[in-house]
DNA sequence: GTCTATAGGCAGATAGAC
DNA sequence: GTCTATCTGCCTATAGAC
């Protein structure tokens, strides 16, 4: 969903690609808006003539990275499970997936920014399985699910060889799923 | 592991108890000392007559958050994954596994608690499968990815029904796994 | 050990000059 | 639109009375 009646600045895109990059590293509480609008090359001032409140520009930030993220998607369904599940993925400083990084900070937040990550969740889940436009089916569920939470957890543990065996382990579970699903709706 | 030099007090366990409960249900950031304080029945100046600071707090209370858990773990692993992906778990608001509702909150935090929880997440992992004492094997780890993915997933939608369905194609997905994988062993 | 009081810092948001 | 300055409130942590 977009807000076509809103004017884009150049200094707005600025601080939205900021708060991109910072919000999915560290998460909402983890981020100041002083920050934001450092990295963006602004004061904290100029801030409030772009966005009303930091959950607004939160809200944003994940439904921009999720576009950002969607218009750099392989043709290939199993393409885009071997990317997410990477190493690349995981160290990324920049394009990676709300939907990983910030999975248990989304619960904490008001109704619209759930809302967000649940429209995003719904269209990525429609992409690997289903009919468009319908509700996904549980195969594609799954592997979102193993995506998602394999790159959470890989994440989280402070165990680099277990991390890249997490990945690995997900990676082949997705890519298993997503064969026996396209070979059944072959028959 | 366990502190066994340490006294435990009354005070330090009701402490203990009211952080699990915050802390899982909030993440570090989203709870105060003050509300911890408050809920286990006392003042903010008692706090640090049993802890050093915040962030011990929160390494102890996902520890024994999950000691807990395990306390109560049934002893077949079917049931234990039908109790870890239902709607009871998701919506309880004591008892919760801190893997699932911590998951993007730990890569923040210091090495002290990422090493809780990798333990924690070892200790689960091997549980689900493998030789007892050796590296879990990656179908375990694919099932508790399944497992902590589908909660964390589950919590962050905003969108009851699709929730539901998350946790159920889960449920299915990592009992087939446990099945298959039992069945393999066996050979 | 528990309390009240407070130090010291940082956050979100606003006001007003330019 | 962007700046500096400031209001207001909350936070972690400490000090000192009891």
């Amino acid at each position: 969903m977009a807000w076509p009646s809103e004017r884009r600045s150049e200094s707005r895109d600025r601080i939205l690609l900021s708060a991109e990059r910072l919000f999915t590293e560290r998460g909402f509480d983890g981020v100041s808006i002083d920050q934001v609008m450092q990295d963006a090359g602004m004061t904290r001032g100029a801030f409030y003539a772009h966005f009303k409140s930091k959950r607004e520009l939160y809200a944003e930030a994940i439904s921009s990275a999720a576009k950002r993220m969607e218009a750099r998607h392989p043709a290939s369904t199993d393409e885009l499970i071997r990317r997410y599940l990477s190493i690349q993925h995981l160290e990324s400083k920049a394009g990676s997936c709300p939907l990983a990084f910030l999975v248990s900070d989304i619960g904490q937040r008001d109704t619209q920014i759930r809302e967000t990550y649940t429209r995003i969740f719904n269209a990525l889940a429609g992409k690997l399985g289903g009919e468009p436009g319908s509700e996904p089916d549980d195969a594609a569920l799954r592997t979102l699910v193993l995506m998602v939470g394999g790159v959470a957890v890989a994440r989280a543990i402070n165990d680099a060889d277990l991390a890249e065996r997490v990945l690995e382990a997900c990676r082949e579970g997705a890519l298993d799923q997503c064969a026996s699903s396209a070979e059944q709706r072959l028959q």
